[in-house]
DNA sequence: TTTATGGCTGCAAACGTTTCCACTCCGCCG
DNA sequence: CGGCGGAGTGGAAACGTTTGCAGCCATAAA
């Protein structure tokens, strides 16, 4: 392998011009960089990693937590998130904490303290202060996204009002019967966002002087899988039956729309959904959501973390708010006329 | 920020001995193994990643290359990589390469070569020779998985008998007119098994004298979406219809369940559907499948590279072919006994 | 008592860059 | 014409570890 030295040598300079030309900082003659350049493609050297960030204290590195990479949401922001930092030369390491406390505490207290990383995105993830405050004695900048971070900038929208906007999109269709499709305990354990958009929905709900019943704010998991469990076991309970369905995510929306269709339920003759996030897959669906974006998020996250980086303004402009887009479908309309069966 | 030469002074012990009873490397007494994690706790010491990785050579990082994270298989793949390396005590560089080919030449011939991963992983992804050599050149280990890397390891199913299994459960149920949904052509520059899994299914409907009709494989994107709109081509078109389908992946199958609802076909009944992949979506459909472990695939990877790394054996095994599992669930049975309605 | 043995230890040399500093030119301004 | 500033260069000191080597001191064997 070559090294610095060995192309220094060859073109006839000392190592720091060569390091200087290549990296292209400090002043550099044209005639030395040519030079330089030349006998280093010759060589194909390509710098230590290690070496040059124990020097400059750089790493080039960029560190991602989420809680999983294999759902939408997350997938979608590590899609921005790493297009982003190749097209600027960064690394993107990545600690996914989806294997529970163990993992989540060892990448916190271990792997994120050996200034691997010049930066830090957490992704829908809630930090304590105690954990922030490690973190930002190494790294300099930490961004969050889909959560605040007390004390580090984040990014995110404002899922509160966003929940209430979709819910009175259906208050206002003439629905006073909605139910709403949320996250499970055990996924709201580092998560805040299904509790602000319950939240959301319960106060729009309240504005409009309408029920909500207990019964009708369901667990489920934010998948496919939990939003049709959940909506099967609503739909087919004999008690009365709402004719609408706010799920907080799209992935509980479709569900809610299978198992609808299971029930002989015409969407959205007989139940109107409306979903939230802006999956792809709504799209076959005729799903009405609230689009938040989430690729862009992503991408948003990785340039202000890299701003914080280059200019030395130190930390990052505190807290960016996400615009997301309301995009009315075709699952959602009046509700049915008659109203439905009162069943017992 | 302590470094090692606080601990040592702190425990009244040289840098070197404080090193060998921190890293576990190299005889030292139990007496002085105290001292030196009780200094290293007390100053918050953590070693610098890159001093350490500089003198030993070692990173204690593996970069993972994959086409998309955004999408089922690979999502997997990831949650059983990453969750091994985190156990290992690895930190995981993660290239994703799904903007096309611009970032998967950058990512190949500059981000990689920079040896600051001991291995590497490549997910279905079709490297070519000189991309091998390259990689090997810098890095010992490196293994592929889902597609063949000539000259480096990898670990694989046998997609074309399995394939061939899938199609022969369809043709032993009694189905003669059974489609094939495959992968479309932008997806394939890059990825072979859509191709070795077409050329399974034309070999079981050869093998038993049946006719691949040229209308009836259909390249899809491996998505839900692409596969409820070419099952819905294919199902709504004035041509004899089948009456099975074969999908070369479970979101494609999905997706063909969902089209084949919309033309009130019942399934089983008149449309059998059978996938490929083992989605835990598949559940809620009912759906028969071969389930290829994705996450287990991930897993068996990390283990075969670390296992190269470790044991300085050089090389890691050739060549592992993973066993994937049939799963019969209730979306195939016999076709209608009534040949159905041929239109026309 | 002497000599080998082997576990512990510390010194110092890597590892391969970046960057501070000092130095030499050269052109330009006063 | 002298001094000044700035571009270009090279030497060498970091950066913070790991590890080869050699020395030391016990203990066990002769």
């Amino acid at each position: 392998m070559a090294g610095i030295k060995d192309v220094a040598e060859r073109a006839g300079l000392s190592i720091a011009t060569v390091s200087r030309a290549l990296s292209g900082k400090g002043p550099v003659s044209s005639r030395s960089r040519e030079r330089a350049r030349a006998a280093a493609a010759e060589l194909g050297f390509v710098p230590s990693y290690h070496a040059s960030s124990l020097a400059s204290g750089r790493n080039h590195n960029i560190g991602v937590v989420v809680p999983s990479v294999h759902r939408w949401y997350f997938s979608s922001v590590m899609e921005g998130i790493s297009a982003t930092l190749i097209d600027a030369g960064y690394d993107l390491t990545l600690y996914n904490v989806s294997e529970g406390p163990k993992h989540r505490h060892s990448v916190l207290n271990d792997f994120l303290l050996r200034k691997r990383v010049d930066g830090v995105i957490a992704v829908a993830l809630k930090l304590s202060e105690a954990e922030i405050r490690k973190l930002l004695a190494v790294h300099r900048p930490i961004v969050g996204i889909g959560g605040t971070l007390p004390g580090a900038a984040s990014i995110r929208i404002n899922d509160f009002d966003l929940a209430a906007d979709a819910t009175n999109h259906l208050i206002q269709l003439g629905h006073t019967r909605i139910a709403h499709l949320t996250g499970g305990s055990a996924y709201e354990q580092d998560f805040e966002l299904p509790g602000t958009r319950q939240r959301g929905y319960e106060k729009a709900m309240r504005d409009s002087g309408l029920a909500v019943r207990p019964g009708w704010h369901i667990p489920a998991d934010f998948t496919i899988q939990g939003g049709y469990a959940s909506a099967r076991a609503l739909l087919g309970s004999t008690a009365e039956r709402p004719t609408a369905i706010f799920a907080a995510s799209d992935e509980m929306a479709i569900g809610a729309i299978l198992a609808a269709r299971d029930f002989g339920l015409r969407i959205p003759y007989d139940l109107s959904v409306i979903g939230f996030d802006g999956h792809e897959l709504g799209e076959v669906f005729g799903l009405t959501t609230i689009d938040q974006g989430a690729r862009d998020q992503g991408s948003l996250a990785v340039n202000m973390l890299l701003s914080g980086l280059e200019g030395d303004a130190g930390h990052v402009a505190a807290e960016a708010e996400y615009p997301a887009k309301f995009l009315i479908r075709s699952s959602t309309a009046v509700p049915p006329e008659d109203s439905p069966r009162t069943r017992h």
